[in-house]
DNA sequence: TCATGGCTTTACGTTAGCGTCAAACAACTG
DNA sequence: CAGTTGTTTGACGCTAACGTAAAGCCATGA
């Protein structure tokens, strides 16, 4: 009931509504990780009888843990991320703060690092390439 | 014997020659982790005897080892990486350009990750404050 | 000489993050 | 109605990256 009522502003992009295995293709995981993201709280879809349905919510959820992965963040640390967004609903603004800037912090170390090895990698290449071609 | 004859050169920094118990108390991890990474071939150190002798190059490669790890990689992607740096003394160079752009390539995927990230949780915290002091 | 500290190897234990059946139910299709 | 497809919940398996003894070899110092 009240399927676009009052509730949730009009807007509407794609579809909404997601079986498990939509997600696993669009994202190229399997369902089996979907459940066990689930099992460990990361997403909380809807039921329909046994059967899980995801909303844009869950898919949004989805998006942030891959990046998170793909950051080498363990799915500890994805979920106290995860956190921090659904923390946007005040409360302990403080220490939500506290958090982010922890977070902020590793995030720069990590950035650092990054384009540390990215600058480095880029010297080997240059090197390599001036033993093959002088000047192409 | 031949300490310091005509084999190295003759630049000295720091002292050379650590034991396993220095490099892991200096980058506060276990002498486990460290003999773990010498069994996957990531770093060879000397022997006298049976014991360990690490010279800078294994200190540096313990530094590059340290910092794929704050980046996520595993020790099998980290081994590969080091593999570009040994490299660097010719070989099959065309092959390394190649796989040297493939690590690019992802590293600058999650430095777009990365930089998505940190704007978010900057945004976040904008959120935060403005809910406790207007403008302060 | 014996205790102490640091080093070694061997080996089993542990946690994370899924993969891979297995068994069962639901809906659709020919 | 039987078969196929998609879903569910277990439950066991597996790899990575170490932790944690256990037991032994040296060297040093009281």
């Amino acid at each position: 009931m009240t399927s676009s009522d009052a509730d949730s502003p009009a807007i509407s992009d794609g579809p909404d509504l997601y079986s498990i295995a939509d997600l696993a293709r669009e994202f190229g995981i399997s369902t089996r990780a979907i459940r066990f993201y689930e099992s460990k709280g990361l997403i909380a879809p809807e039921r329909l009888g046994a059967t899980r349905v995801f909303r844009r919510r869950d898919r949004a959820r989805l998006i942030l843990i891959l990046r998170g992965k793909r950051l080498g963040f363990s799915l500890r640390d994805i979920s106290d991320y995860l956190a921090l967004y659904d923390a946007d609903r005040g409360q302990q603004v403080n220490l939500l703060a506290e958090k982010v800037d922890e977070r902020l912090e590793l995030l720069e170390q990590q950035l650092a690092d990054l384009q540390t090895t990215i600058a480095e990698l880029q010297e080997i290449r240059k090197l390599a390439r001036t033993r093959v071609s002088p000047a192409s």
